[in-house]
Order: structure tokens, then sequence, then C-alpha cells
DNA sequence: TCGATTTGACCGAT
DNA sequence: ATCGGTCAAATCGA
């Protein structure tokens, strides 16, 4: 796995610049690749949107570096910065799989004959302990809201169904197809929300690592399934990562963007009906191999197109209101 | 016939 | 003891 290799040396006219302005030149920058990205996912085009995702990649790197009052393009980051780097490598970018165990020595025929001599391998292990069993032990997670949309590019199998408590709905848990024949251990779980809005929150654990799926390893899911302008704008993803507990965090209604130590939330927005309506019926993979792979173009000026309500949004909010709430962003700012 | 789903039982964590 | 996650036999359906 390559590193996050962002080219951000700065123009030299940019600084005078405070770091108030840049960051939120970068979050504007975000902003714009992020609607930019919605548009060319909405068409198709994966290849220009491989290069979008790591072109946000770097705006938030680049963000991270200022608040930290280090130079974008530092040759040394400091160690809590690059702690925030790691894990954000984690969440969009999960570790490549572990080297592939050599095949087992099975000489069953078809798949399901597969299957049962793996089962039967793990029951022969289970001696208290070796074998597993009950409350997850993932450590990564992704989750997003939206209708029940399951075409997200992988085939599915479901495996079980549980009555939660305190939750209205049913929780359903998936695996991946390919979990036996390609040792692939990515699963999902898919609960209605409680509240009347018939959508459904989908919890991703762990990465594809078989070679069936439309594109490997969903680093993100991007959710654009609505069908109105309105329901476009309430469409949300959030990428967790806990490597401290087992909970995840529900943070579903902070607005726009937030960010604390384990998490890292984004939700799209878009703002015209065209465009909107061009997502319809569309589920998106992004391949965090490309996400992380390729360097990023330096920081430029302002994009030619930017979008005003992210601008609006850093006028109206008051700056520090927003970003010195150490829930929100536990940065030390300026 | 065979892959997918259903559903009660089982298991580990708390 | 309770809860959430997984197993696996029974069942479904193409």
């Amino acid at each position: 796995m390559e590193s996050l290799e962002c080219s951000t040396a700065r123009p030299a006219e940019s600084a005078s610049l405070t770091n108030r302005l840049r960051v939120k030149e970068e979050l504007v920058l975000g902003h714009e690749l992020a609607n930019q990205l919605s548009r060319v996912v909405s068409n198709g085009d994966f290849r220009s949107a491989e290069g979008l995702v790591t072109k946000i990649l770097c705006s938030f790197k680049n963000i991270l570096y200022i608040l930290q009052g280090s130079n974008p393009g530092s040759e040394d980051p400091p160690e809590e910065l690059l702690s925030h780097m790691r894990a954000d490598a984690i969440a969009l970018a999960p570790p490549l799989p572990p080297p592939r165990p050599p095949p087992p020595q099975i000489l069953e025929s078809s798949a399901w004959d597969a299957h049962t001599a793996v089962k039967r391998r793990a029951a022969f292990t289970d001696h208290r302990g070796s074998f597993k069993r009950g409350k997850r032990m993932t450590s990564q997670a992704w989750s997003r809201d939206g209708p029940d949309f399951n075409d997200d590019g992988h085939a599915w199998r479901k495996y079980g169904e549980k009555q939660i408590q305190n939750a209205i709905h049913s929780r359903s848990y998936f695996r991946c197809t390919h979990k036996y024949d390609q040792d692939c251990k990515a699963i999902k779980q898919v609960q209605k929300l409680d509240d009347d809005s018939q959508l459904f929150r989908t919890t991703y654990y762990g990465n594809h690592t078989c070679t069936n799926s439309i594109l490997q390893a969903p680093a993100f899911v991007f959710d654009s399934t609505s069908t109105t302008p309105k329901e476009a704008s309430d469409s949300k993803f959030m990428l967790i990562y806990d490597d401290t507990s087992n909970s995840l965090t529900n943070n579903q209604e902070q607005p726009l963007f937030s960010s604390t130590e384990n998490e890292l939330m984004i939700k799209s927005s878009y703002t015209t009906g065209s465009q909107s309506s061009s997502l319809l019926s569309s589920g998106y993979l992004v391949s965090p191999d490309t996400v992380v792979g390729e360097p990023c173009e330096p920081i430029s000026g302002m994009p030619p197109q930017i979008e005003l309500d992210l601008e609006d949004m850093f006028l109206e909010a008051e700056m520090g209101h927003l970003l010195y709430d150490e829930e929100i962003f536990p940065y030390e700012l300026w």
C-alpha cells in the first residue's frame, strides 16, 4: 500500500494568507471537488472519480497540516498529525489484506462442499478461543444511510436477522458471497432507521478481497440513490475507524463536516435539480488503492466554479464557533 | 439441483 | 442474565 503522497507546496503568493483563510480555501476547494466527484460518478466516469478522490484527500491533508501549524509539504509532520493522517488512511484505504494462505487442500468440487469444508475446519479449531463467535472484533466500519439499495457492486448473502433491543426494526446480516471460495471477509449489516424516513442504515465491516466484485475493497460507498433534490441533499455517508473500542459512534446529524478522534463524516450536498436528478439509482464504490496510490496536484487557487453554500456557511457560522468546538474539531487553532 | 433466505439455536462479551 | 453476532438445518425458488 502506497502512502498518501500529496504535493503540498503552496504558491509563494499564498504565504501571506492567514491560516484561517488557507483553511477556508482548502475547505471550499474540497467541497468543490466533492461536487465534481458526484457529477463524474453520476456519469459513470470512475477514472476521473479516482483522481478527484485523491485530490479531496489531499485537501483534507493540507487542512490538517495548516491547523497543526506546520507547512504543507513539510517533510516531518508532528506525531499528533501523523496519527490523524494514519487514521484517515485506515478509514479510506484499509491495509492490504494479509497474504493469502496457501489454498486449502479441498478435494470437494462444488462451492458448497468447499464452504462446508472450511466450516468444518473452523469447527475443528473451536477449542473455546481459537474460533470466535459472538461480538464482532473488527476494527473498521463504514456506515451510510439511504434507501434499501443493495446494489453496491458486490454480491451479498444474508446469513442472519436479529431483533435489536430498543430498535423497532430488526437488523439483517450479510456476508460476501465469496466468503468461503475466496476467503473474502467483507460483511455488512442493514437496519431500517427507527424514524419514519424509510431510510436504512448500512454498516460495512472489513474489505472485499474477492476478485468477482466490480470494484474491489469499497473504501466507502457513495450513496446517491435519492430520488429528489431534497433527498439527495440529505444523502450522507460516514467513515468510521475504531481502534480503541468496539462501539460505533453515531454522529449522523452533524452538519456538513465533522472530525473527531475516531471519525470523519462528510455530508454531500447538491445544489441543482439537474445534478440531483442525474444521480438517480446509483450506488458507487471507490477503490482505496487508487484513492491513496496517486500523487495529488499542488494546491492551486480557488476553483472557477465555487458553489457558495460552504462560503456562506463560514460567514454565518462565525468560524470560531464552528471550529473552536473541540467536540467537533479537536485542534488548537491559530 | 443448487444457491439464497429464513429462523431458532448457539456462542462470546459484558 | 442479557445482548448482539453467527451458525446451520429447513425451506424456498429459479
